[in-house]
This record gives structure tokens, C-alpha cells and sequence, in this order.
DNA sequence: AACCCCGCCAACCGCCCTGTA
DNA sequence: ATACAGGGCGGTTGGCGGGGT
């Protein structure tokens, strides 16, 4: 880490504990809340110096009185030098309320789609805003109209550029995979039952975010084993599948960003994750399955995307 | 200035999973 | 097979600080 942000940090927790935090009682045991600037120095100059091991152990050697477990949460949740911090932005919130619609309070799960993040941030920045903005939402909307700027295609061209300006479902077709796609309110929900059928949602103000919740239908969810749902912000399309194992009946989330070069060709996508099977046709092209490394500028697709900045691949 | 309310967030708690003896 | 320890995760709590009265 940088000396200055690790000054920072050490800075604002002496503040905190010159404005009378938790005292040391003395005692011969385990201390317990909040950190003191100088237990913050010996945890990093011990972690920077030894490297990760038994928390227990690195306790013990950095001269800390806390367990294993309070030097593991601080460490990664406020002192690793990886960390952001800061406030989360617009295309982080719309990741973080799409990932929440696919797999729920799984907050390590959507850490991971956030580089920088910790799970513990996440959690408190739902539970604090986006809940509460998502439920204002809905209920302001109850008797509202639709936002009429929603566009939904999907990849199968016979779906493509339907119009959501009704109330109603007027894009379902029983011939078509989809088997479920209805609005609340200003809350459109879109279910997949097949994943090569992903949904793709454009046109779509980012101020609306919350208005783009889709919630998997729990039975269907675990017949299919998945759900994916493929989202275009600003050009720059996210992909993301909830992927449910039968076996350990968890789910985990495989995804990738997408940069599509140009209109009316093929999708390329941007991430070295080859994981994820999504396969679909969008105007007529296929999308490039399995992509590897060596097939993509990165540098070049990332550079050249201002809203890459916020993703440290 | 004093008090109250409330949002934010760091940290704890308890449970579960996994690895090992 | 069982017990135990360590680590990970989600839910919850309590203190701080800012804004309102």
C-alpha cells in the first residue's frame, strides 16, 4: 500500500479514537472493538512484511491482544492495500443490484464482480441505500405509469426490439423459451428459461437502475440450474449467470463484460473468463464462445472504454 | 448551545464448511 | 467416523457524526 493511504487511514482512526472509542480494560485477554491507530500499524507492517498465514498465528506474532479472526476482518476489510474505498459509482451500484437480483444476500459472491470491494462494504451499502432506494421506488411507482425509454431485444432475432410501453406482457410468445417476463410497478422482472435466450436491455438511463430488477423464479431457477441476463450499459454490455450446483445447492456467479467493436457484428467479449457457456445471436452473428486470451486486444478494448476505469483487471 | 434523531459503517457473533489428526 | 481448529460468510449491533429542531 501506499504510504499516504496508509497514513490516511491510521489519521482518521486516531480521530475516531480521540473522540472517546472503546478502551483497553486491562485485562489479560482478547481486546475487542474498534482498532487502535497503533494496532493498525502492526497488523500492516506485519502483513506487508510475513505475508498472508494462520490468522492466529499472525496475531500473535504482530504483538496484537486480538484473535485471529479480528486481525483477518480488519485486514481485509479495511487495511489491505487493494481496497478502493470511496463511493461506489453508477456502474458498480447497477452491478450490485443486478447481481443481488440473481443470487441474493450472497455478498462474497458479488464482491468478487467488484474489484476493490469487500463484501462487508457491499452488504452495508445495500442494506443502508439500495434497499431502501429499490423500495421507494416501487412504492412511489405502484400506481405510476412505465418508463416508456426501456427498450427489450433478445438475442433470438424473432425478439428483437420489442417495445415495453404497456403494462401487460406484450412480447411473450408460447412458441419462444421465455417463459416469464412481467412489470411491478416501474419494476420489470424478466426470467429466463433457457440461458441461450438471455434477455438484452438497452436504452436504459442510468438513473433508472433500479428500476431493472429481474428476480429468478425460485422453481424454474433450480430446474434450469441458472439464469443469465445480459445488460447494455452505455455500449458496454454485462453478462452475468447465476449458476446454482445441485449438489451443494450454491450458487455462484460466472460473468463478462462485453464490448461489442461495432453495430450489426459480432459481440466480442472483453474478459479472459472462458468459464461461461452463454451462446446467443444477436443481429444474425454469433457470439464468440470460449474466447481466449490470445484472440483479443485487451489493452487496446479496455483503453479505449472510459467505463473500464473502475474495473482493475 | 443543547438535545434528539437517524444514517452510516466498522466490527462482532454465530453458524457453517473444510481440512486434519 | 469423529472431534477439533481455522477460516469464511451473512446477519446484526452499537458507536460516531451530521443534520434538524
Amino acid at each position: 500500500m501506499r504510504n499516504s493511504a496508509i497514513t490516511k487511514i491510521i489519521d482518521k482512526n486516531k480521530l475516531k479514537h480521540a473522540c472517546g472509542g472503546t478502551g483497553n480494560n486491562n485485562k489479560r485477554k482478547l481486546r475487542k472493538g474498534l482498532w487502535s491507530p497503533d494496532e493498525d500499524e502492526k497488523l500492516i507492517s506485519y502483513m506487508l512484511t510475513n505475508g498472508q498465514g494462520c490468522w492466529n498465528v499472525i496475531a500473535r506474532n504482530a504483538g496484537l491482544l486480538r484473535c485471529g479472526k479480528s486481525c483477518r476482518l480488519r485486514w481485509i476489510n479495511y487495511l489491505r492495500p487493494d481496497l478502493k474505498r470511496g463511493p461506489f459509482s453508477p456502474e458498480e451500484e447497477y452491478l450490485i443490484v443486478h447481481l443481488h437480483s440473481m443470487i441474493g444476500n450472497r455478498w462474497s459472491q458479488i464482491a468478487t464482480q467488484l474489484p476493490g470491494r469487500t463484501d462487508n462494504e457491499i452488504k452495508n451499502f445495500w442494506n443502508t441505500t439500495l434497499k431502501k432506494r429499490l423500495e421507494n421506488n416501487i412504492n412511489n411507482t405502484s400506481s405510476g405509469s412505465l418508463p416508456t425509454n426501456i427498450i427489450c431485444n433478445f438475442l433470438d432475432p424473432k425478439d428483437q426490439h420489442v417495445n415495453m410501453e404497456g403494462k401487460s406482457n406484450p412480447m411473450m410468445d408460447s412458441n419462444h423459451h421465455h417463459d416469464d417476463m412481467m412489470v411491478v410497478g416501474n419494476t420489470m422482472r424478466i426470467g429466463c428459461s433457457s440461458f441461450s435466450f438471455a434477455p438484452v436491455v438497452s436504452g436504459v438511463d442510468l438513473n433508472q437502475l433500479d428500476q431493472l430488477i429481474s428476480v429468478p423464479d425460485h422453481n424454474s431457477y433450480q430446474q434450469m440450474g441458472n439464469m443469465g441476463n445480459l445488460f447494455n450499459v452505455n455500449g458496454l454490455r454485462y453478462c452475468g449467470n447465476a449458476i446454482l450446483d445441485p449438489t451443494s445447492k450454491r450458487t455462484s456467479i460466472q460473468s463478462e463484460w462485453f464490448l461489442p467493436p461495432s453495430e450489426d457484428t459480432n459481440v466480442i467479449p472483453c474478459t479472459t473468463n472462458n468459464n461461461l457457456n452463454m451462446l446467443g445471436v444477436e443481429n444474425g452473428s454469433l457470439e464468440i464462445e470460449h474466447p481466449k486470451i490470445g484472440d483479443l486486444d485487451l489493452d487496446g478494448l479496455i483503453d479505449n472504454n472510459p467505463l473500464f476505469t473502475f474495473l482493475d483487471f
